[in-house]
DNA sequence: ACCCTTTGCACAATCGATTGTGCAAAGGGT
DNA sequence: ACCCTTTGCACAATCGATTGTGCAAAGGGT
């Protein structure tokens, strides 16, 4: 359907150019021209005609009439950040190269909203959702399941539940990350966490605490400080954690996000990274080699996350049945930089 | 239209469970019961039915009827660039508040994959367009735009072109961004462009151009390289720069991605920022204020950028008219921080 | 009691494609 | 020459909502 100051041109209009029926100008721009006999030289008639009249089909009658969309839902708790817009542009490309069109959504990290935007996807009818929860409940998302709609989740997902996931190794990797500020002999490591309850925050502070576990060392909950995963968040915790605990030698940030809040804290307290306090920080960056002093960092191989999901969602929406495997663990990769100071070869402040 | 295993709610299963006809249970369901007379009870009947069978009305059922999608398309370069991601954000985020769903679209800076992704957002009867196109081809969207299709450019616009757009005022950004480095002392300036022949690259050119001018300092073409807005650009021309002029003093990357490259020839090079080399990049990031050094930026407004992009587009939709004015620029902000030496007053090395 | 207006809903057309089916004409075999 | 098969297309139903219009019943005025 082409619009050309007010005029449209349907399938009727080529068909008539074409001297030939709705049904067999609908075939043989279709590709039908063989299944249903549409001579080479009708076939011709009707793509000609069809470019000339430069006719492209509604999409939205074809998708009333097929009941097929081929549209896809994407839900995320924040698109300008760099961890869910590269998720976000690795589903777009994979849909886009499958025919299928995407539906972005941002939920604003509020189940609230989150709820409301899925409503209108599925009034939309898409035929997949790829989301990444805010990750505190799940009900809604579990009856989505249940309905047969194909649903991928990525990076929140929830323990035990039969929603499939794609998600990073977080309890390996938040192990190795406090592994390395052990071994460089930090003993009280503040930990910035994220949204307490959510998958990839659980699944994180068990590898902390295995980690401890591992070494010897006491798990203090009074070390935990944090409810989002955002800046002002991690702004919040970092100041009241050194405030509260003037031995702290080292911070563990879990995310990208809440990294940034403890940077500016530090500049704030003009504490010198890492002589003075040590971090590291969940989710690399371009940046992060290059800030004051390069960030070690926890880098989830976002690419792959979002690869899978896509794989998956097109599998399940091709064959219509759903993957036995729940949960996919992609593994991350420590990332060492200069920000963890060794406090066992180098001289004590 | 609920899916529930199989079976799908439709306005009639609500119409005979109220024991109405379709057409008063379409209109009680659509606040429309006054307007057309329906009884407050019959119109009670029809909503309580709706709400015990879980139904929600097709939207594909609905735009075909109505010919109206509620459908926004957005076409980027890269969604995954914090710049666009943001623009992404508010302009999802206003559709949303206005009822629309947002198609998302990435054109990897490839004008073919744009023009073919506008012919699938076409297809799909979008009502309005936001677009930062590639920015080196222009007919496909004037063409759009001739189609009576509101269609609103952002960032990358073309001159003298009758297609609306919001963009920076990159011109007095540029020469802001010269000044501060001329009055600093810096008089040989090396430019690490993005795609030659885009408005944003054209107009910093000239801006820059102005004040070097104002300054009674050559513009030498020799001094100006780079060929993408990307990474991998701005190190080859750093790289190129400093190796065919010795005595660069500055240099003034003109996107977040190209600055980026040239951080990394700066650290491969072990040349100390500001000291050895100064360096002004366009477009502001968390992170700036805690590279090594802080960086100065040219900071783009870039929600006022989404957000009045949304406006326009959506006025143009709701009113069916172009707005009178082609060129929206918004005010930059330079964020001067540490990574411009002063040859005056410091010491030279 | 009669007529006119208002109330309260139902009928049926419609949006633009796809697709199962049917039928005439052409071709082929004996 | 007759019959059967194949070729080549057209007819008409259909997807699920919206909406202009019409009509019976109720109400109201004199």
């Amino acid at each position: 359907m082409t619009q050309v100051k007010n005029k449209t041109v349907k399938l009727k209009h080529v068909a008539e150019a074409a001297g030939v029926s709705l049904s067999t100008a609908s075939r043989a721009l279709s590709g039908k021209a063989v299944a249903y006999r549409i001579s080479a030289h009708t076939e011709q008639l009707v793509l000609s005609a069809a470019a000339k009249l430069d006719f492209y089909p509604s999409q939205v009658a074809r998708s009333f009439r097929t009941q097929k969309t081929k549209l896809l839902g994407v839900v995320l708790p924040d698109v300008s950040n760099l961890f869910f817009s590269s998720i976000a542009r690795e589903v777009t490309t994979y849909a886009e190269e499958n025919g299928y069109s995407v539906l972005l959504a941002d939920s604003r990290e509020s189940t609230e909203v989150e709820q409301k935007l899925i409503a209108q996807l599925r009034a939309r009818e898409i035929e997949g959702l790829v989301i990444s929860p805010v990750g505190l409940q799940k009900e809604h998302l579990e009856k989505l399941h249940a309905t047969n709609l194909p649903v991928i989740l990525v990076d929140r997902g929830f323990p035990s539940s039969p929603l499939i996931t794609v998600t990073s190794d977080h309890r390996k990797a938040a192990s190795q990350a406090m592994k390395i500020l052990i071994a460089m002999g930090h003993r009280k490591i503040g930990v910035l966490q994220g949204i307490p309850g959510t998958l990839p925050n659980e699944e994180r502070l068990i590898g902390i605490r295995e980690e401890l576990k591992r070494a010897g060392l006491p798990f203090d909950t009074s070390l935990i400080k944090g409810n989002q995963f955002s800046e002002s968040s991690g702004y919040r915790s970092a100041k009241q954690l050194l405030n509260e605990h003037f031995d702290i030698t080292a911070l563990f940030a879990l995310s990208n996000q809440i990294g940034l809040g403890a940077l500016r804290v530090m500049t704030e307290l003009r504490m010198k990274i890492p002589n003075e306090i040590s971090i590291i920080t969940f989710d690399d960056h371009p940046y992060s080699e290059f800030l004051a002093p390069a960030m070690t960092t926890v880098r989830q191989d976002v690419k792959t996350l979002g690869r899978m999901a896509a794989e998956l969602i097109f599998k399940q929406i091709k064959t219509g049945r759903k993957p036995r495997k729940k949960v996919h663990q992609i593994p991350v990769k420590i990332v060492e930089r200069a920000s963890v100071f060794n406090l066992l070869t180098s001289e004590k402040e």
